[in-house]
DNA sequence: GCAAGGTC
């Protein structure tokens, strides 16, 4: 038998697949990864990603080209559902080769075979990219099996491939994929088009909109709402506020009430009741607790870090550069546990490496040890991703210095936190004071450290972070009859916290938005498109922002979390017992985007325009006026890409001759005048030849 | 070109 195995990417995936099955990693002519598993001979290929991308509007009917459409008709062909859903290849690379060679080898190798494995990530997106391909390729018919391959560890990659399931056994995986796609791509165009003319119809004229979606409205949705909150914020209202007791001894213990009361007036009312008692038997019971190491890192986690350290710069490009070279695992996941199998064949063999790397004098005397909550099968087996750790190959000390600062400082991190379980672990002395007076429990604590363990690195640990419930050096007194004073103590519920640089990945998270990989950027486009801005202090929706706040109603929290819910209900895994059919979120969608549409309509008549004569750029340009060969005048615009045009020039363009010059960016443009269309009207110009088809299309003029 | 997802 021979087999084709598709994943998802090369260094990460395709490559650990080799070495796992075949014992080593060499590749055939194609590149591709070439070896014998059980008896059969296989070729592991891979992709980078999706390399597939929905067909725009205009490539499924011109009467969708939006260039040619007048905004009234724009409006009312959405929702633009098509009858038959299309995807093309995408333009572009994977590392140095083409998509399209890249799909034509994968073609190759899956004719060349007699079955076809799937072993994209286990997930949703994985599945789904997978299976785009192959049926593009035509290739599905041989596709016999799925491969979850949850874990990276080589015992397991194994195991994965030695229970491969029949590939029926992802199919609802991928239904969610499809729909997750689709009602993303219907509800990002109509929105765009539906919230532009919101815009002009409030006279925000020529004023970008930036692009808007489900995950780009949520987050302004969510600044707004943290900032809403804390600027109405009031401090006296009673919901903000409980009031408990605070028993203070003579030796200055302070011990606090069990429970708390909304009024002050009754936490009043029962210190009055006990003002005869001025003595309380304080019992004192000692006790040792042992501290862990933090967990091990997540993407938002090391963002978070990043920003906290005052590293500027993105990043997602220094993590890929280091797994790349091997030097951490794959970055994306925000999944902050390892298997048990990954600590014993991949983290363990390589900690007193790194541990020299990096300088640290601790023993790692829980190398092969360490268990829960840094190890958890069942997590790692779900998500289909691990904690961010050290990686197989360990950098030389030369190799890591001569990385940029930043990659520096994030091996360090990474590393340091990988190596944390396998650290002594902290123990406290704790002792706990407890009393009852009448119906209330009062108690407090006093701790010190016994054995710093891994808080001995101070980049784990430092008592700046900890937060000021932090007991630690507190003084210890004895138990016993003690002269005690009750007091009134107020409790203030403070406003959520403002939205930083800081924390907006790990909010982002918590709320649902985007995926890991995709939220640095997001937050960076959000900002170039002037939907939010950093005040200094923390993020402020924009006047242009506010429209996805206020001025759409496709996106709601409430709309994002049932969405999440629909796609689980499509899976056969939500609260409905069989399967909701494939494209019950996106009819839901179109219905609502019809009612947004149709709201609109009646402010919108023929002549309506986004463009506005009194923004500079949009001013009438000069234009020049040339005869042709046969006689007619025509108009055209004098300049292009900053270049503006030499008589010559003029006269060339006027004979329909192509002509080649230095554009904006130094590179050189070659074009010639053409017929074209914009926003429905027709006009003659100059255009370039970036878009060969189109170029080919465009009448020229004679 | 407009989404959001993946990865190089």
């Amino acid at each position: 038998m021979s087999i084709f195995v598709l994943s998802e990417k090369n260094t990460q995936q395709a490559k650990k697949y080799a070495q796992a099955l075949f014992g080593h990693t060499r590749r055939n002519k194609e590149g591709f990864y070439e070896g014998v598993w059980a008896g059969n001979s296989m070729v592991i290929g891979y992709l980078g990603g999706h390399l597939y991308e929905q067909y725009s509007p205009a490539d499924y009917t011109d009467r969708w080209n939006a260039r040619e459409a007048k905004p009234r008709q724009l409006i009312e062909m959405q929702p633009l559902v098509p009858e038959k859903w299309k995807i093309k290849e995408k333009k572009g690379k994977v590392g140095k080769q083409s998509i399209h060679d890249l799909l034509q080898k994968i073609k190759r190798a899956g004719d060349n075979v007699t079955e076809i494995y799937l072993a994209t990530d286990p997930d949703r997106e994985g599945t789904l990219l997978g299976r785009e391909v192959l049926i593009e390729l035509g290739l599905m018919d041989k596709v016999t099996s799925r491969v979850y391959a949850h874990d990276t560890a080589e015992s397991q990659i194994r195991k994965a491939f030695s229970q491969a399931k029949p590939i029926a056994t992802d199919e609802l995986l991928y239904v969610a994929g499809l729909e997750r796609q689709r009602v993303d791509w219907l509800g990002g165009i109509a929105s765009f088009a539906l919230m532009k003319s919101e815009n002009a119809l409030k006279g925000h004229l020529g004023k970008g909109t930036g692009s808007i979606g489900r995950v780009k409205s949520g987050v302004a949705i969510f600044i707004e709402q943290v900032n809403q909150k804390n600027d109405n914020w009031d401090e006296e209202a009673p919901e903000n506020n409980k009031y408990g007791i605070k028993m203070t001894t003579s030796d200055g213990l302070v011990l606090k009430s069990a429970r708390q009361a909304p009024l002050e007036a009754q936490i009043i009312g029962w210190i009055k009741r006990h003002s005869t008692i001025t003595t309380v038997d304080i019992k004192a019971e000692d006790k040792k607790r042992s501290v862990n190491a933090p967990m091990l890192l997540q993407l938002s986690s090391i963002m978070t870090w990043a920003k906290k350290n005052k590293i500027k710069k993105e990043i997602m490009p220094f993590l890929n550069n280091l797994a790349l070279k091997g030097y951490i695992t794959y970055p994306r996941t925000e999944i902050n546990v390892i298997s048990k199998s990954f600590r014993d064949e991949n983290l363990a063999p390589r900690a007193e490496e790194v541990k020299n790397l990096l300088e640290v004098k601790l023993p790692l005397p829980n190398r092969l040890i360490f268990d829960k909550p840094w190890i958890n099968n069942k997590k790692v087996d779900n998500a289909g991703h691990m904690a961010n750790t050290y990686g197989d190959n360990v950098p030389s000390k030369t190799e890591l210095e001569s990385l940029e600062k930043e990659e520096q400082q994030l091996y360090r991190i990474i590393g340091l936190r990988s190596l944390a379980p396998m650290m002594p672990k902290g123990i406290d002395s704790v002792r706990q004071y407890s009393s009852q007076v009448d119906d209330m429990p009062f108690a407090a604590s006093s701790s010190s450290i016994l054995i710093k363990g891994w808080r001995e690195l101070p980049e784990l640990y430092s008592n700046k972070n900890q937060s000021k419930k932090s007991d630690e050096e507190t003084t210890f007194v004895d138990g016993g009859l003690k002269n005690v004073n009750f007091e009134v103590e107020r409790i203030k519920r403070h406003p959520p916290v403002r939205i930083t640089p800081a924390n907006i990945i790990e909010l982002m998270g918590k709320y649902g938005l985007g995926t890991s990989g995709t939220r640095e950027n997001i937050i960076k486009e959000m900002t170039s498109f002037g939907q939010i801005k950093n005040n200094g202090k923390y993020y402020e929706v924009t006047e242009v922002g506010k429209a996805l706040v206020y001025n759409q109603p496709l996106y709601t929290f409430e709309s994002t979390k049932e969405l999440g819910k629909l796609l689980l209900d499509i899976q056969g895994l939500g609260d409905s017992e069989t399967p909701i059919p494939a494209g019950t979120a996106i009819n839901k969608l179109a219905r609502d985007i019809s009612t947004w549409r149709d709201a609109i309509l009646p402010k919108i008549n023929d002549t309506f325009t986004y463009f506005d004569p009194n923004i500079e750029k949009y001013k009438a340009v000069e234009r020049m006026e040339v005869k042709t060969k046969s006689g007619k005048t025509l108009k055209f615009k004098k300049e292009f890409f900053g270049h503006t045009f030499s008589e010559e020039e003029c006269e060339a363009l006027s004979q329909g001759k192509e002509i080649t010059f230095k554009g904006n960016n130094g590179k050189p443009v070659t074009g010639m005048l053409k017929h074209q269309t914009f926003s429905g009207n027709k006009f003659i110009g100059f255009m370039p030849n970036w878009d060969s088809e189109k170029y080919k299309k465009a009448k020229s003029v004679r």
